[in-house]
DNA sequence: TAAATGGTTGACACTAATGTGAAGGTCAAA
DNA sequence: TTTGACCTTCACATTAGTGTCAACCATTTA
């Protein structure tokens, strides 16, 4: 497919799918005429690098980790980097801070919209009473 | 304390604090130099700030929700704006959306290094025996 | 064939968050 | 009293990601 109904698909602006191929996340093969042609795959893929970059996570590091995000269903690494090793390992705990914070926070946030729902509840009742 | 100590016990640029302080995050008292003073407990505040903002949450939206986590445990809530509690509610269920996409990709990246740990634990047996 | 649609690159602009440096005020300690 | 550490504001620079526009090429359709 080409880059606007990707584009639609995964709904993200041709702007940015351009970025990330900027920046070594997709890349996709080239029609003669020099459109991008983008397999269906990247649907999912372009999903997540969106969801990621949602996330904090620069696109350096989803440079970095995609490959292996890749990987992990299967293919075993052999000759991987001591120092990607690292990289990843710090990383990963990178964002098991960052659930953590999120999940604090919106734990927090969801006790005071049930706490205003059940004001309101209760200010809704003695009003029709 | 000063903003220097506030800095260093919340490990936050004092640049990042002033410019919180910009955007309404943490307003300080002001003492007769014209010298910000900060009261203990900002330095918690600062660290979930720094957070929010690591995991992709801008300033905009943490000015309305810290209020929120601040009351969060104990007062509750009697003249909330509806529109708020919209607002609100996206928050909660975009941190929430959030939380997944780093757990999934956080479990992929933890499973491709155990992977690796194995691998090279296996070669380094062998290269023992 | 001409218009409409969608693709290409390139450039300029903008926001968010932070770095950095200038020019100067405050205060404690030598 | 002068040095040094820390503070102030102001301002310009930078990085990431995206918006947007210009000028042009490709393909389909009226």
């Amino acid at each position: 497919m080409r880059i606007g109904e990707l584009a639609k698909l995964s709904n993200t602006p041709t702007r940015s799918l351009r970025y990330y191929e900027e920046q070594g996340l997709i890349i996709p093969r080239r029609l003669e005429n020099g459109y991008r042609e983008y397999d269906p795959y990247l649907i999912d893929r372009a999903i997540q690098i969106r969801g990621l970059i949602d996330s904090g996570i620069p696109t350096k590091i989803i440079a970095l980790i995609l490959p292996c995000l890749d990987k992990a269903r299967g293919i075993v690494p052999e000759d991987i980097e001591p120092e990607l090793l690292a990289i990843l390992r710090d990383e990963r705990d990178r964002m098991t801070q960052r659930i953590e914070f999120l999940t604090r926070n919106r734990d927090s946030i969801a006790t005071y919209i049930d706490a205003a729902d059940e004001a309101l509840a209760r200010r809704t009742a003695g009003t029709a009473a």
